[in-house]
Order: structure tokens, then C-alpha cells, then sequence
DNA sequence: TGCAGATTTCAAGATCCTTTCACATTTATC
DNA sequence: GATAAATGTGAAAGGATCTTGAAATCTGCA
């Protein structure tokens, strides 16, 4: 089970977060002030924080930066639409990812796993995965199709993990991008095909990850 | 709930707007001048904005680019019948579209969807529809009539969408190619037929799309 | 520093989608 | 019915998007 904290001076907004990420099996802490937060985490260990910018008294920023003196957990930043701040800013401070109210609880779940993952705090619970000819060992981080191993780099592997995850949706290349490069890449949407390319090399026939035209690419599973 | 901001001098139609707007679920905001509107904006987040073109002092366009500076909110511009205006200007400025007084309030509404749906701002939180033998999971983008997969492209899948989502409801040409193709699509009407065609054709019989001669077509869903 | 592998960029070529066009067909009107 | 206007249809031109191989750049490590 991990913890997550939830750091907002809105009541609202604190509880919707809490029902979401309850009903996705997190722990859920919730402070109304950075000054209330700093004394959970004496006390406990969080796997993540989400963290709202706009806050009466100590903003986001601020409430940031004294947390990273001491610790490096993950920091998902809250954000109101619209509202003015600064994307560089937020990752200087060292935030992960930020998100825009409003939300869905899809999306709020989807992030949450793509920075654990990011930064190694996801230790899934399962330790393999078996998708058609595709056998995945998470914990050795091992990858064979039809019972021969391949070799996959990094970005290969988080590739294929994340396309399996969201197996049968179709992901834009802005997506696959945000979610596993992470929201400070500034590069080409193109490199995404050049992975999508090797990757489709390496696990050979079978036509797993279909191109959606003018939209993304998607992994089927075949039945 | 969205919020929408409302900005136009004339308080009668400032009140007509909020009156169908509000019937339909939004949450309504309105300045007289752009001057107001500056003072909500820093204080409050906007799904969208509608903005009259023909105001004192500072005008639709000036107020238009002062907002762009900060912020990318949907605007949709305001302009009354045989007003004098540039329709490409509005675009350049950063107009998401434009609506000519006098209009119905089912217009007003629909062309907000359409603007939230296009700049993403609408998040629908339906997976999956089912219109007659018509199922489509939107998340994989997949349709399949009466149990049998079709595949659609990246045009008639939109098509095929908004011609639900506005079920029974007539749509002439140039609405559809407003809505799907967006504001600044320059050629022929003609186009929307030949994909109505394929469409159509794609759906098998069953006779989803239906011609109404003189004014465009509509969906009808069997009982 | 220099190397090897990983990642990203680039651009030509392939592929698929969109739009147009010309002509056939249907519908409304007189 | 005849006529004009609107719609249906097939094919082909035109565009846009994807694929791919190779080159350039980056990164970690000895």
C-alpha cells in the first residue's frame, strides 16, 4: 500500500482527491497547509505528494523547496486552469509532473503511477505479466516473446510496459511522451516512432502495436 | 461545472446569454468591458470565453490579444448580423470561433461544446456508446456494427461521433464542417458528402444517416 | 578522454486518407 | 412530364501522415 499526500487549502478538493485514490488502493494523507504537511511527514513516510500551487499563506513553490531540503519524494504539482505559473519553475524546484483542474480520476491515476514509475517508487505487485506471445518479468526486468528472450533498452522497456498498461487504447505520440519521458521533454514527436519502430522489431510477428492514423498507436492483444 | 465568461456591453444580452447558458449547466461570469473581464480573470479560471466584437472603448479584438498574453482560454467571438468584421483577423488573434446575433440559445450551446471538444476542454467520461447495432469504445477508438468490427478513418470516426452526439438533430454542411473540421476549413461542401458516403457505407444497412433534402443530414436511432 | 550503446534527429519513400471532379441519380417545382 | 437544383457515386489527384535506415548526438563508464 503507498501513501500519498495530498496537500490543498480546499476541503472540496482534498476529499474528491481521496475517494479517487482511495478507490484505486492508495493511502491517503491530506494537509490544508504546508505548515500542517511538514508535521505528517515527521511522522510518516509518503510515496508521493500531490501538491496545489494557488494556497493562501505559502504558495506551492514555497511548500515545495522546504520539502525537497529534506527529502526527494516525488511532487505531482495541482494547478487551476488557466492560472498563471511557470512550468520551468516547477520542475527547478524539483516537481515531477503537474496537473490541471479539472481532472478526471483517470487521468489523476495515470500520472500518479507514470512519475512512480519514473522516479522507482512503484514496486508492482505483480512480477510478471504475460501478454500473447509477450512474457514480461518486471522484477528481472526481463522481456521474451514466444519463450526467446530479447533485449530491450530503457526506453524500449517503459515503452512497451506503458502501451501494455493502457493495452487496447489509443495513445497520442503527446501521451506516450508526457507520461514516460515526462513533462520536461522538448523534443521531436517523431522520436516516438523511432521506438515504436525497434520495439516492433524486437518482439518480431504478431502485430501488437497497431498505428492509428492521424491519431497514435495502440497495443491489441490478440484473443 | 464549467465557468464561462461573458463579455459584452449590452446588459440585455449579457442576461439573455447567462439565462440560456445557465439552463444548460454552466456556470456564468459576465463583464461590460474588457476592463472588468481583466479583474474576473485574475481571480477566477475560465473554461471559456464569449466576447462581443462592437464594444466601447477598448474593443472584441484589442480585449481578445490582451487575454491571449495570458492565457489560452477557448474564445468565441461575438458579432452582430452585417457588423463589419475580419473573420481571419478573429483567428489570428486567437478566436476558437464566432457566433452572428441573433442566435439560438441551442446554438450558443452547441457551438461551446464543440469549441471545449476541439481545444479539449470537454472531458466526455463515457468509454463507450451504443446507438442501435452501433457500439464504439472510445478509448480504443473502435466501432463495430452489430458486433462486427469496422474500421473508420480519422474523419468519419468524428463524423460518426458528432452525427450521435447530435442524434436526431438536422446538420447541414456547413455545420458539420464548422464543428469537425474547425472555423478555418476553406473548401468544398461537397466534401461532407463523400464521407457521409463511406460512412454509410462502412454502417452497412440499417440506414443510420439520413438525407433531408435542401438541408443537410441527421442520425436517427432506431427504437 | 575515448568508447560503446542508447537516444534522437532527419529526410526520402511508402502508405493511407482526404478532397475534388465529373457524371449519374433523385427530388422538388412548375 | 420537363426542368433545375440537390444529392449520390466512383475514380483519381492531391495531401498528410507514417515508416525506415542512416547519421548525429548524447550518456554512462572505464
Amino acid at each position: 500500500m503507498l501513501n500519498i499526500l495530498i496537500i490543498d487549502d480546499e476541503a472540496d478538493m482534498r476529499h474528491l482527491i481521496e475517494m479517487y485514490l482511495g478507490n484505486s488502493g492508495f493511502a491517503c494523507f491530506s494537509a490544508e497547509s504546508g505548515f500542517e504537511a511538514y508535521g505528517i511527514l515527521e511522522n510518516n513516510v509518503m510515496d508521493l505528494i500531490i501538491l496545489d500551487i494557488m494556497m493562501p499563506g505559502e504558495d506551492g513553490f514555497e511548500v515545495c523547496s522546504r520539502i525537497r531540503e529534506k527529502s526527494n519524494v516525488p511532487i505531482i504539482f495541482l494547478s487551476a486552469k488557466g492560472e498563471e505559473w511557470d512550468k520551468v519553475k516547477a520542475l527547478q524546484l524539483g516537481g515531477d509532473d503537474y496537473i490541471v483542474k479539472p481532472f478526471s480520476p483517470g487521468e489523476l491515476v495515470a500520472r500518479i503511477n507514470a512519475v512512480l514509475r519514473r522516479t522507482g517508487g512503484l514496486k508492482s505487485d505483480m512480477d510478471s505479466i504475460q501478454i500473447g506471445k509477450i512474457a514480461i518479468d518486471m522484477k528481472a526486468r526481463k522481456v521474451s516473446v514466444a519463450g526467446k528472450h530479447v533485449t530491450l533498452t530503457l526506453k524500449e522497456y517503459e515503452l512497451l510496459l506503458f502501451l501494455i498498461e493502457h493495452k487496447s487504447q489509443v495513445l497520442s505520440r503527446e501521451q506516450l511522451l508526457e507520461y514516460i519521458w515526462g513533462i520536461d521533454y522538448t523534443g521531436s514527436l517523431r522520436t516516438v516512432d523511432t521506438h515504436i519502430k525497434t520495439l516492433r522489431m524486437k518482439l518480431g510477428v504478431g502485430d501488437y502495436i497497431q498505428t492509428v492514423w492521424g491519431v497514435g498507436y495502440k497495443l491489441e492483444v490478440p484473443d
